[in-house]
DNA sequence: AGCACGCCGACT
DNA sequence: GTCGGCGTGCTC
């Protein structure tokens, strides 16, 4: 009798396809095995999802299975459900879900021999070589930077922005040393317990009480409330029950302190899958996870891809940050693949956050997620003092008002740090001519270049282009050229001429990459001398800053009234997460808003109730316009050489649909806010409905009329279920 | 996505 | 005469 396997094969269809398993095979055809197949010319990795009796292909037209390349399968069952299930959600090819599943080494058929990754360390006899020359910056940075952390790869330390260069010169002067292995759990430095407050203790024991079980908390705990302690306590219970723990965190959010502090709670146990490792590396963690050896994974959003031997505990930390969601190709969202794997596995998932997701507090309000709070501060320091400026009428300088200078200068007098928030890097946002009102435009998108005057520069930030900063109009030839609104690098220069004495620190994306490195900074901050800090929200995550007991907050208006109805959702949070950076128990922080718009009602709540009531009041609108989480949606993009061509596609789907049931709706082709960009014309359709079901039917009805329409040249075109962006 | 096949323009 | 442009179609 013959036998068959379905294989996911790597390409961008939507089904699987469908192999002989000849008897040539020496093993045993299993679910989970990756295979080697032909697939038209080609050859490719696939993975057996299934063995079917029989097949519905000609057999002429099928072909057989070349070999097998895992001895027993490398995804276990779970993992292909998961699969089958993600790829049916997000309706994206099955082929490209798996390939996502397996750590890119094992997409290979021949493992790729290659060398475990060298560390690099500060030179044991390093105080007796002589000290670097006073103009080699980049290695007097670097070997700070390495001093810091410990040890690093060649690769984390390109990651860095430092050329092979810098690293051979401090390799060959003997400052650095070899080591195989990145830093080992902590060797000194015995792990603290802290203890607990009433609300942790709470928290801890309803999390503890849930294990062996699928439920779902919410732990929303204040900036500073000791959320980390509770994942810890949480994470000991989980292990004396023998089973594993799965932890997310944001992107930036893996510092070296966060990885230290789960090492030294608990040594030999924690793996970790994050950008900084070599391809072998991971793999190798991935194994660890998957044969039980290590017991706690620690990770960004891929890692909730990752097969466990017994997962009894998952954390995300920051369950609102957006770099959970996958912003191509397959668009999941590893919060919401989190929750599915706890339902899978049967066992509690614990999303934390001080700036709660809507959808999470939706699910709180529905009875779906048990609500934890964390209100104290641990250490008993006092949540800052807010303040609305209104600067209507008020001439400002690069932003700055006349109150929020007097602040800055008053906390510097008193020996403080001070910080200022800004999301907009650059110089100006816009170049114009005075004369003829001319604007620096972006050849390629809808978007007016960013003035960088530092590096005499036009930048557009949607494409990456830059010209050269023009003196004079190149329309009338006139001189007089003006900056339109302040960036961080123009505030960064007014800060200089107010204070001329203060350090200032300007934290953003092109100081962290120029300069090296973000860490350097962090580390002249933490010093603790007066100064002022300016950034975009590079600052908001991951770092707190003890001595800054100012926040000023620049603008915060244009994302109240974005385009988008996540706006203010999303302001909020970032308000809310920059203002918690300041103060401690024994120096406590104000916060300081300008706004044009102060009576505004939302910033209202936000200001005076706190970000909670703030949130209900949003959910409250979102409830009532039907928007999501209440209701469910989707987005089908499309982009193309021109704006008809976008939009004709779009159509033609749309059209294809039924149209008349209430129940849910499809709108579009809307073109995308900034309808060109890099180049390249964006529109879109939106899908929403009250009932997932029903988004679920005719999304795949639009996929399946989108994969036959024959495609005008050039077009591209994707799917995202449960968006973040609408465009 | 790749890759092959196929049908029309400027070249040694 | 052919090299090569990318339109179209297929992948068990």
């Amino acid at each position: 009798m013959p036998k068959f396997v379905t294989v996911a094969v790597p390409c961008p269809l939507r089904r699987g396809f469908d192999y002989l398993w000849p008897d040539t095979l020496q093993q045993e055809a299993k679910v989970g095995m990756r295979v080697s197949v032909p697939f038209g010319p080609r050859r490719l990795v696939g993975v057996i999802f299934a063995t079917p009796t029989n097949s519905d292909i000609a057999k002429q037209k099928m072909k057989s299975v070349i070999k097998a390349l895992d001895e027993s399968p490398c995804l276990p069952p779970d993992l292909i459900q998961l699969g089958l299930w993600a790829a049916a959600y997000y309706h994206h090819p099955v082929g490209e879900c798996f390939q996502q599943l397996l750590p890119i080494t094992l997409r290979k058929a021949e493992p790729a021999k290659e060398k475990p990754a060298q560390y690099w360390q500060c030179s044991d006899d390093i105080t007796n070589l002589p000290p670097l020359p006073s103009r080699a910056h980049q290695q007097q940075s670097l070997l700070a930077v390495i001093e810091q952390s410990g040890r690093l790869s060649r690769r984390q330390i390109k990651d860095l922005g430092y050329s092979n260069t810098v690293l051979n010169n401090l390799i060959n002067g003997g400052y650095l040393s070899k080591a195989e292995a990145p830093l080992a759990a902590a060797t000194s430095t015995p792990s603290t317990k802290l203890s607990l407050n009433t609300e942790q203790d709470h928290a801890v024991k309803a999390i503890s009480k849930a294990l062996g079980g699928f439920d779902r908390f919410l732990l929303d705990g204040v900036t500073g409330s000791g959320k980390t302690e509770v994942y810890l306590r949480a994470i000991e219970d989980c292990l004396g029950r023998g089973e594993q723990t799965l932890v997310l965190i944001p992107e930036i959010g893996l510092t070296p302190q966060t990885l230290q502090r789960f090492e030294q709670r608990f040594p030999t146990n924690v793996s970790t899958l994050h950008s900084g490792l070599s391809d072998s590396e991971r793999v190798q963690n991935w194994k660890k996870i998957q044969s039980g050896e290590h017991k706690i994974l620690l990770g960004t959003r891929s890692a909730v891809l990752t097969p466990f031997h017994k997962l009894g505990l998952i954390i995300v930390d920051e369950e609102h940050d957006a770099s959970y969601k996958q912003q191509d190709g397959w668009r999941y969202s590893a919060r919401d693949i989190a929750v599915k794997r706890g339902s899978d596995h049967c066992c509690p998932v614990v999303l934390g956050s001080a700036t709660p997701s809507l959808d999470s507090l939706h699910n709180v309000a529905l009875g779906r997620y048990q609500l934890l709070e964390l209100r104290e501060r641990a250490g008993g320091a006092n949540a800052p003092k807010v303040h609305l400026l209104d600067i209507r009428n008020e001439t400002l300088d690069a932003g700055l008002g006349k109150s929020l200078l007097d602040a800055t200068a008053q906390t510097l007098n008193e020996g403080n740090q001070a910080l200022i928030f800004l999301n907009r890097r650059g110089f100006s946002p816009q170049l114009q001519c005075h004369s003829c009102g001319w604007l620096a435009n972006c050849q390629a998108c809808d978007a007016t270049l960013t003035v960088h005057f530092g590096r005499r520069e036009l930048r557009c930030h949607h494409c990456g282009a830059t010209e050269t900063l023009p003196t004079i109009c190149p329309q009338c030839h006139n001189h007089e050229l003006i900056f339109q609104g302040p960036g961080t690098e123009r505030l960064e220069l007014s800060l200089k001429q107010h204070f001329p004495d203060v350090p200032i620190i300007r934290i953003d994306r092109d100081t962290t990459s120029a300069k090296g490195s973000m860490q350097l900074l962090i580390d002249d901050i933490h010093t603790g001398k007066p100064c002022i800090l300016v950034g975009t929200q590079m600052l908001a995550k991951g770092h707190h800053f003890p001595d800054v007991t100012l926040v000023g907050i620049i603008d915060i208006d244009g994302g109240l009234f974005s385009a988008d109805f996540r706006g203010p959702e999303r302001s909020g949070q970032l308000l809310i997460q920059v203002a918690g950076r300041a103060g401690r128990a024994n120096k406590p922080g104000k916060v300081y808003i300008q706004s044009h718009c102060p009576d505004h009602p939302a910033l209202q709540a936000l200001v005076n109730q706190g970000y909670q009531p703030f949130a209900q009041q949003l959910l409250a609108e979102r409830k009532l316009f039907s928007l999501p989480p209440v209701s469910f949606s989707a987005v089908i993009r499309a982009d193309a050489v021109s704006l008809e061509s976008a939009e004709a596609f779009l159509s033609q789907i749309i059209n294809a649909l039924p149209t008349g049931d209430t129940a849910w709706s499809i709108v579009g082709p809307l073109p995308a806010p900034m309808a060109r960009k890099a180049g390249r014309f964006r529109a879109a359709l939106i899908l929403q409905s009250e009932r997932r079901s029903l988004l679920h039917q005719h999304l795949h009805a639009a996929c399946e009329i989108g994969d036959q329409l024959r495609k005008p040249q050039n077009l591209r075109w994707s799917v995202d279920v449960d968006p973040i962006d609408l465009f």
